[in-house]
DNA sequence: GTAGTCACTATTTGA
DNA sequence: TAGTGACTAC
C-alpha cells in the first residue's frame, strides 16, 4: 500500500471523522447535499484497508456505473493499487458478475443474456398479442412495470395471482390478465437463458435465500464488510439482499448505509424511504452520524433549501448549515412565454460568464422534463454559447447498434429469442411473418427456444433455404466465437449479415451515418480487444471473446461519458439526472404548477412530497448563483398553455430572495446559428499514440523482467515494477500524471524494451 | 414486403 | 407538436 504521508483523518470535520473510523457494527451516515458523502465513504474504505482488512472482503455498493467509477478513482487516490481488489459496483454489475460463476445452480446458463427494457416491453408484448388481449389497455411499458415492482417485491407469479391487492388494482385499470403475461414473461425468460435487469437482484437473492450447496456461508464469509451509498434509493429487495448477507448467527454486522431521505427522488422506481426508517429496527445497535455541514453552497441558498424541504413532514430532522456567509441571493426571473424565457436564460448566462467570470461548465439549466431544453438550445445558440445536453437516445440504442449486438448475443446463447426475432429477417432474407410465427408457435408448445425449433419445421422450399443460410451463419458465428476475438466475430459479422451492404447501398445520409456508428462500435469493440489495461477488479484471467464482451456492455450506458464532461460547455439535464452533480451557477427552469410539480403528481400528497424534494435536489445544485425561473404560458402538447408560478417558488423565503428587477425588454441578439451537437458520438476514445506504430516492436513476454524501463504503445516510457504469477506486470508510468500505476496484462501488452 | 396514413399519447430514469 | 405504432392498400 502507498505510504499516506498526512493523515487523510485530519481532512475531515469531527462527524465525518465519526463516521470514517467506527468500522465495527451497523453504522448509517445521513448525509445532506454538499456534506462531504464521497468523501467519508472513500476514506472509510481506505480507513479499512489501513486497519488490515483485506480489500477482497470489501464491497461497496451504488446504484450508476458513474458513481461507482468516482469512488474506485478516489480510492485508488488514496490508497493506491490495492483498490481495484475492492468489490466496488453497482448493484446490478456485481451481482451479474457472482451470478456468472454460480448460475447454473439456478438452472441457468452461466452465460446467460441480459434483456434489456428494450427487450423485455418486446417480448411482453409478444405475450399479449399471442394471448389475444388488447393492446391499449395492455400497455407493454405499464405491464413491464407492474412485473418490475412484482419482483421488486419478491411477489412471485403465483403470489400475484392471489394477492388481493396486486388484483383489484389490475382490475381497476383493466388489466385483469397481467398475472398471466407475468406467468409467461417469466417462463419464457427462463427458456432463452435470459434475465432482465430485476432478474439480477431477484436470482442473487434466490441464489443466497434458497442456498444451493451452503453458498450463502460462502458470500457471507467473503463480504466482511458492506458498505451501500445513496441507500434511499434501494428497493424492497436489494435491502432484503443486504440483510441476507450481512445478518447471521455470529455476525459482527458490519454494514454501513450513507443517504439522505431528502433527496430520495427514485420512488416512481420502486425505491422506498421505507428502508431507512426500518433499518435502525432491524440493526438496534446502529451507530446514527448526520453529516450537517454543507462546504457547497453560499447561505442564502442553503437557508432556503432548508425551508422549503421544512415542508415535508416525513423525514429524519436535521439542520444543513454553512459557513459560506451571506453570497448572491436568489434570483426569480418571470417571463409571458417560455420562449422568453429561454432567451432570458441565455442573457443572464452571458452577464454572469461577464460578470463574475464564469467559464460555461460551470453552469447548468436543470428542468423538469426534457421536452424543455428545446428553447435554452435555441437562445444559447444564438449567443454562440457551447453547451451540452444530456439524456435522449444512448449510442447502444441505436437501432443499427441494437441490431448487430443482436448477432453478437445469439452467437453466444442461442437460445436468446429477443436476439433471434431482432435479425432472423433482418437485413431482410425472406423470412416472413407467416414463417417467424410458425417457428414462434411451435416454440410455445414446446417450451423450448426458438432455434431449437428451426431444424424441426418444414418450410416451404424458399422458406427452407432462407432458414438455411440463416442458422448456416449463426453457426459459423458460434464456431468463431469459441477460438477468435470479439473483434474477429464482430467484423465477420458486420460483412457477412448483409447490414452494412444494406446502408451502402442505400446511399442516403442517414444509411451513412449508421454504417459509421457501425465502424464505431467495431473500433470499440478493437479497443476493447485490444486493451491491455486491468480496470479495477477485473480478473486477470478475462478472455477477449465474444461473451465477456457483451458482459461488458450490457450493463454500460453511455449516460458516463467523461468526454462530454471535458467540453467546455454549459449543461442542460434534467433534475433527476443532476443529482450529486454540483455548479457555480444553476438554473432551475419552468416553475409552474402542472410542470414543477408536475400535474401527475398533483392528486397525491406523497407524490407532491417527492417534486418538493426533487426541488430540494435542483437548489442544493448551486454553489453560488440560482437563479429560478417561470413563464406565463407555455406550448405543451401542442397547444398554448397557462401555468401558475409554482407552489415552491411561494415556499421559499423572500429574505433569499433578490429584490424583483423590473422586466427590461431586451433586443434579440442575432447570431449565426452555430452546429454545435454532433448527432454522433463515436464509442470509441482516441488516446494520441506515444510513438509511430512503425518503428514499435513489441518484444515476446519471457523476455520482460521486473526493473526493466519499456515503452508502451499508448502510454509511453515506464518502468516495470512487479510481474506476478499470472503474468500481469504493474508497471509505472512517468508521463501519466493521474494514477501512473498500470496493471498490464502480459499477454495482450505490447511493450518494447528499451534498457 | 413496404410505403403511406391514421390515431393516439404525452414525467422523471438506473442497471 | 412530435413521435410511435398499427393498420391498410398495393
Amino acid at each position: 500500500m502507498k505510504e499516506v504521508g498526512f493523515s487523510y483523518l485530519d481532512e475531515l470535520n469531527a462527524v465525518q471523522r465519526q463516521a470514517v473510523t467506527a468500522l465495527d457494527g451497523p453504522v448509517m451516515v445521513i448525509a445532506g447535499p454538499g456534506s462531504g458523502k464521497t468523501r467519508v465513504l472513500t476514506y472509510r474504505i481506505v480507513h479499512l484497508l489501513n486497519n488490515n482488512v483485506p480489500p477482497y472482503q470489501i464491497l461497496a455498493l451504488t446504484f450508476t456505473n458513474k458513481a461507482a467509477r468516482e469512488l474506485k478513482h478516489r480510492i485508488e487516490d488514496v490508497a493506491g493499487g490495492n483498490a481495484n481488489k475492492i468489490w466496488a459496483g453497482t448493484f446490478h454489475s456485481l451481482f451479474a458478475r457472482i451470478l456468472r460463476v454460480e448460475a447454473h445452480r439456478l438452472d441457468y446458463p452461466n452465460d446467460f443474456t441480459i434483456y434489456d427494457t428494450d427487450d423485455s416491453k418486446s417480448l411482453i408484448n409478444e405475450i399479449i398479442k399471442t394471448m389475444g388481449l388488447d393492446k391499449k389497455a395492455y400497455n407493454s411499458g405499464a405491464v413491464r412495470s407492474r412485473i418490475s415492482s412484482a419482483k421488486s417485491n419478491l411477489i412471485t407469479p403465483k403470489m400475484y395471482a392471489v394477492n388481493e391487492e396486486m388484483q383489484s388494482y389490475d382490475r381497476m385499470n383493466r388489466r385483469p390478465m397481467l398475472f398471466k403475461i407475468y406467468e409467461a414473461y417469466v417462463n419464457k425468460c427462463k427458456r432463452a437463458g435470459a434475465m432482465d435487469f430485476d432478474d439480477l437482484l431477484l436470482q442473487m437473492f434466490r441464489l443466497l435465500y434458497q442456498n444451493p450447496d451452503n453458498i450463502r456461508s460462502k458470500y457471507q464469509e467473503q463480504f466482511k464488510y458492506v458498505l451501500v451509498d445513496e441507500f434511499q434509493d434501494t428497493n424492497f429487495l436489494q435491502y432484503e439482499i443486504l440483510k441476507l448477507l450481512v445478518i447471521y448467527e455470529n455476525s459482527a454486522n458490519n454494514i454501513c448505509i450513507v443517504g439522505d431521505d431528502a433527496q430520495s427522488i427514485y420512488s416512481f422506481r420502486g425505491a422506498t424511504i421505507e428502508n431507512i426508517l426500518q433499518f435502525t429496527h432491524d440493526f438496534p445497535e446502529t451507530q446514527t452520524y448526520k453529516l450537517e455541514q454543507n462546504y457547497r453552497s453560499t447561505e442564502h441558498i442553503v437557508a432556503a433549501a432548508n425551508e422549503v424541504i421544512n415542508y415535508n413532514k416525513k423525514q429524519i430532522q436535521k439542520k444543513i448549515w454553512t459557513e459560506k456567509d451571506g453570497g448572491q441571493r436568489i434570483k426569480i426571473i418571470k417571463a409571458m412565454t417560455d420562449n422568453e424565457e429561454g432567451r432570458r436564460v441565455a442573457d443572464t448566462i452571458v452577464e454572469q460568464k461577464n460578470r463574475f467570470h464564469l467559464s460555461s461548465n460551470e453552469i447548468a439549466i436543470l428542468y423538469r422534463t426534457n421536452a424543455q431544453s428545446r428553447v435554452f438550445e435555441e437562445h444559447l445558440r444564438r449567443f454562440n454559447i457551447p453547451y451540452k445536453i444530456y439524456g435522449g437516445l444512448s449510442f447502444y440504442s441505436r437501432k443499427e447498434i441494437k441490431d448487430l449486438i443482436a448477432y453478437m448475443r445469439l452467437s453466444v446463447n442461442e437460445k436468446d429469442d429477443e436476439a433471434l426475432k431482432r435479425v432472423i429477417n433482418y437485413p431482410k432474407r425472406g423470412i416472413g411473418t407467416s414463417t417467424i410465427e410458425k417457428i414462434r408457435q411451435l416454440a410455445d408448445d414446446n417450451e423450448v427456444s426458438m432455434w431449437e425449433c428451426l431444424s424441426q419445421i418444414k418450410f416451404s422450399a424458399r422458406a427452407a433455404t432462407s432458414v438455411g443460410k440463416f442458422v448456416q451463419l449463426i453457426k459459423t458465428c458460434q464456431e468463431k466465437a469459441k477460438t477468435e476475438t470479439a473483434y474477429a466475430v464482430a467484423v465477420y459479422i458486420s460483412k457477412n449479415s448483409g447490414i452494412v451492404t444494406g446502408f451502402k447501398s442505400e446511399g442516403t445520409i442517414e444509411a451513412q451515418n449508421r454504417v459509421e456508428n457501425i465502424n464505431a462500435l467495431l473500433d470499440g469493440v478493437q479497443e476493447w480487444v485490444e486493451d491491455d489495461v486491468l480496470e479495477e477488479g477485473e480478473e486477470a484471467t478475462s478472455k477477449k471473446g465474444l461473451a465477456e464482451f457483451l458482459q461488458t456492455i450490457s450493463l454500460m450506458t453511455d449516460q458516463d461519458d467523461s468526454e462530454k464532461e471535458q467540453t467546455e460547455a454549459v449543461t442542460l439535464m434534467s433534475v433527476h439526472a443532476a443529482k450529486g452533480l454540483e455548479y457555480k451557477s444553476v438554473f432551475v427552469v419552468g416553475l409552474e404548477e402542472n410542470l414543477f410539480p408536475s400535474y401527475m403528481a398533483l392528486s397525491s400528497p406523497e407524490q407532491l412530497d417527492e417534486e418538493r424534494r426533487l426541488f430540494y435536489v435542483a437548489i442544493t445544485r448551486a454553489e453560488q448563483y440560482l437563479t429560478l425561473t417561470h413563464s406565463n404560458s407555455r406550448y405543451q402538447f401542442g397547444q398554448m398553455r397557462f401555468n401558475d408560478p409554482s407552489r415552491f417558488l411561494e415556499e421559499i423565503p423572500d429574505a433569499n430572495v433578490e429584490a424583483s428587477i423590473s422586466i427590461h425588454r431586451q433586443k434579440d441578439v442575432i447570431g449565426t446559428p452555430k452546429k454545435l451537437q454532433g448527432m454522433f458520438k463515436p464509442l470509441a476514445k482516441t488516446r494520441a499514440l506515444a510513438m509511430d506504430p512503425k518503428d514499435f516492436k513489441p518484444n515476446a513476454m519471457k523476455d520482460l523482467k521486473p526493473g526493466m524501463r519499456i515503452i508502451h504503445l499508448k502510454f509511453g516510457e515506464g518502468k516495470i515494477k512487479d510481474i506476478d504469477d499470472r503474468n500481469v506486470a504493474t508497471i509505472i508510468f512517468n508521463k501519466l500524471t493521474e494514477n501512473p500505476e498500470k496493471r498490464i496484462m502480459l499477454q495482450y501488452a505490447k511493450l518494447q524494451i528499451i534498457e
